[in-house]
DNA sequence: CGGATAGTTAAGCATGTGCCTAACCAACGG
DNA sequence: CCGTTGGTTAGGCACATGCTTAACTATCCG
């Protein structure tokens, strides 16, 4: 979870998420829009894989990505979560609000 | 956004968040369960304050802080957009299949 | 084989992050 | 007023992060 959420964090992976959701990648591909070298690339590439956003195999010589989309929603799910548990309450406050207790504070 | 996702990528901050989705907390109750020093929290707060999380006023000698759920909504959306983009993607490439297209390759 | 291609490993560096302690300020509350 | 409570600022330390270059491996192609 931690670690879903800090990879999210940074632009750069993001932006390799974006690609990927427009199809698979090779590695090469990835790095070629980021003005990055490529030891770079396949380090956001392995904070990606280690939390399971994304995963790759290797033919050949060349690696291949592809998206994990149940990694996304997890994340996705923590902040539905969190903010449907938030407007829960806010809806049981509008209900007391409307009560006699509300009234007689 | 990149602040967004940074935010949450620390497991305290997240259980401050969910802490103040159960309603309205002082900087010292939302330090209480977190065995952490008092400047510590503070500065957890500064972080959920600057990228739009949370708001606080002060009143008195005690700082209140409640969540501002767009920024959560924000995080949730991008999240939202990239997998329902995947899926998409998906569906074209099922129908590319099905197509005389797909069965030629 | 031998060179180009695609990726990987290793090491190092600059900066950012998370935490601490110590000192300080500002309201209550008697 | 003066002590206590709640918060804030400042400075510093340990470690994590994001990137780089240099060197290396493994495949493909002619």
């Amino acid at each position: 979870m931690d670690q879903v959420f800090k990879a999210l964090s940074d632009g750069t992976r993001r932006e390799m998420i974006e690609r990927l959701t427009r199809g698979p990648a090779s590695v090469g591909e990835l790095a070629q829009p980021l003005s990055m070298s490529l030891p770079a690339v396949m380090q956001h590439l392995q904070v990606l894989e280690a939390c399971g956003l994304v995963r790759s195999e290797k033919a050949g010589r060349v690696r291949t990505c592809h998206l994990e989309p149940d990694g996304l929603r997890m994340a996705e799910d923590w902040l539905g979560g969190q903010r449907t548990g938030w407007e829960h309450r806010l809806d049981r406050l509008g209900g007391f609000l409307e009560s006699d207790e509300g009234k007689r504070s």
